[in-house]
DNA sequence: CCCAAACTACCACTAAAGCAGTAGTTAACA
DNA sequence: TGTTAACTACTGCTTTAGTGGTAGTTTGGG
């Protein structure tokens, strides 16, 4: 192969010139294009202005987060490798990205030679795991597709009930903004609690909180 | 001045190489020397391997967070300028730093030539904050000390309890694991929810979570 | 030595949360 | 068309949480 192209997606500049500047050692690789969020990606991508080999996208940006702008470029048919790299180890993240298509997921503290390697591996089409990694997926399948998508089993109504817990607010308020009875509030987060196995809203808060759902 | 020798520490090893380029490409600004850890950081000075005449910090590092190697800088009585460089934007960390003796916060997210500006002003002793910053620590100056360090008012007991809490335990069982009554664990989660201005323990548990007292 | 703060404990009470079961309406779907 | 899932609402009940007040012990500092 000649030379890919890879775009850049992450909403730190500096972040993107060390990615940069390590990828432009490497003979064989070549920064094409950067973005600094979700849309801008989207727009340069379906604008043409690039047609990169592989995009290494960032999953906590503003406004639209990383696999959000990772689902759109799938949904908008682009077939690059695109490769996660962020500092969130967490299980439903990269499970997740995994979900919606991504070829790989990369942790921000690797080492550069790491991570150089595992892009130069992505374009060839492996798909590629920073180590630490390996076991929480593996855990994940044997366990079955539980815990991951646990999100994806809530309606949006206890979704939307969730996020007001993860604000610290009682049944009561939740009725009164929701304008519905407190008692089918009640009911709402009994279901939401039994799919996410958890016992307590106190529980239901903090998951929210920590899978950022604020 | 001549030359200003520069300090790095952060555990992302890009991170660092993007800092580096960037700094490098100035030319009073010289990086001496990088740690990616804050326990490398404070050996590394110590023993005298490096003086730096600034130390960029990063916040959110594995094992010595950012503060603690603040702290212990100032402690060893370390009298270079001494930066955070951090993604959070969080009241607490800010004004911590500042009360440990950071001569400046930027944020990750700014812009290169941003970063470069401020490093310079706080060379020449400047204290420099990131613009977006300016607002938070004027708010909290007018409301008073208060928000800030929040945590350092309460007492070893109610932290202690206040990290159950974050783990989703009830009073019962805080009560078991700790020895103590329930009633007594009440009276800890009365006076601490009072002391951070919060209602229940779901938002005790959310503040805890995010100020990642977990 | 005394004071203040922290930690402990109890009581009584109100409010909030959680569980179980029943049941009506709507909308999507086979 | 019948079925399923989601959303809604209610009752009754038990458990947990939170507030107020009182009060004893311990501990560190002036």
């Amino acid at each position: 192969m000649s030379v890919a192209n890879i775009m850049l997606v992450d909403d730190h500049p500096l972040l993107r010139k060390g990615l940069a500047q390590l990828i432009s050692l490497e003979s064989h690789l070549h920064v094409s294009c950067e973005a600094s969020s979700g849309e801008e990606a989207l727009s340069l991508i379906s604008s043409t202005c690039c047609s990169p080999d592989l995009i290494l996208l960032d999953l906590d940006m503003k406004g639209m987060n990383g696999l959000e702008t990772l689902n759109a470029l799938r949904q908008a048919n682009i077939q690059c490798k695109i490769v996660m790299f962020t500092v969130s180890d967490h299980e439903t993240d990269v499970l997740q990205a995994l979900k919606f298509g991504a070829d790989g997921y990369l942790l921000k503290d690797s080492e550069p030679e790491e991570v150089i390697s595992n892009i130069s591996k992505a374009i060839n089409g492996e798909l590629v795991l920073s180590a630490p990694l390996s076991q929480i997926v593996a855990r994940s399948i044997q366990q079955g597709p539980s815990t991951a998508s646990a999100i994806e089993k809530l309606t949006k109504r206890e979704v939307e009930i969730l996020r007001h817990i993860a604000q610290g607010e009682s049944n009561k308020v939740i009725a009164r903004k929701l304008d519905i009875a407190e008692a089918t509030v009640k009911v709402h987060i009994k279901n939401l609690l039994k799919k996410l196995s958890l016992r307590t809203r106190v529980e239901a808060a903090i998951w929210a909180v920590e899978n950022k759902l604020t």
